[in-house]
DNA sequence: ATGCCACACCTTGTGTGA
């Protein structure tokens, strides 16, 4: 089972890359984020003729999520129950008895602004909540762009702010995986500047400046069918990409 | 210090992203 996530910075823009993408890679499930578009704008039908269930948790210009799968999407929900939220940022489904949570962290600005509040307060929320999935589904992958690089060797040495970066966001981070959830990719040897996400400005890709911001975070009782988690840099080479770039994990099941 | 790029929009500039 190969399960992967990617910000496509709009579906309606990256839709061609997309389909190729689906083709060449052949994941059995994808999470997206940042569709930019209402569930009611999302193309379905090129999606659908791909092979996949969708199901998505859309919004207009900002943010918004999409779960892709081969097998059927089962008790779908949307957003953190519980916490008062206009920002469409979370869709999570069980997909062949494995509870999949696809989500597009914020991005909080600056640290100290009212949006890196609003970060924590939904770092908060989300891992209030994951506390509970885990516990009624002690399989889970928590996926996404988290906008949190979690170790200094997932930042370019020239990296100068702080945003992503800091001891809070960090220490949010650590939450999450306290619940019990591994970060896939350093569970395997990786090239050292291994990112999954570069600047369009300054040849930022070209000259391999970036962070890691897109994580697969694997429950316990998942682990031990871990076998792989890989960056594809292929999409990121395209013409008119996205600024992020898929990480997939492959699972003996 | 800013723009450097990309995207969306009730667009011809502005907000947001990371």
């Amino acid at each position: 089972m190969k399960i992967a996530t990617w910000n496509v910075n709009s579906l309606k823009v990256r839709l061609p890359h997309l389909l190729d993408w689906l083709a060449s890679a052949c994941p059995d499930v994808v999470c997206l984020q940042e569709l930019k578009c209402e569930d009611g704008a999302v193309p379905r039908a090129e999606i659908e003729a791909a092979g996949y269930h969708v199901e998505t948790n859309g919004q207009k210009t900002y943010n918004g999520v999409a779960l892709l799968s081969r097998s059927p999407l089962q008790e779908v929900s949307r957003d953190i129950p519980g916490f008062a939220d206009p920002q469409k940022r979370v869709i999570a489904a069980t997909i062949d008895d494995i509870r999949v949570v696809c989500a597009y962290f914020p991005n909080g600005q600056a640290v100290g602004s009212e949006k890196f509040a609003y970060k924590l307060d939904w770092l908060a929320a989300l891992t209030d909540w994951l506390k509970n999935e885990l516990a009624r589904h002690p399989k889970l992958i928590l996926t996404g762009d988290f906008n949190i690089a979690p170790e200094d060797r997932d930042v370019s040495p020239d990296w100068k702010e702080e945003i992503h970066v800091s001891p809070q966001e960090r220490a949010a981070f650590s939450a999450l995986t306290g619940l019990g959830l591994a970060d896939a990719f350093r569970r395997f040897e990786q090239a050292e500047r291994s990112f999954s996400w570069w600047d369009y400005r300054m040849n930022a890709f070209r000259r391999n400046f970036g962070l890691r911001i897109d994580h697969i975070l694997v429950s316990d009782a998942l682990l031990p069918q871990l076998q792989h988690c890989t960056i594809d840099k292929a999409p990121r080479k395209l013409e008119r990409p996205s600024d992020h770039t898929p990480v997939i994990a492959e699972f003996a099941l």
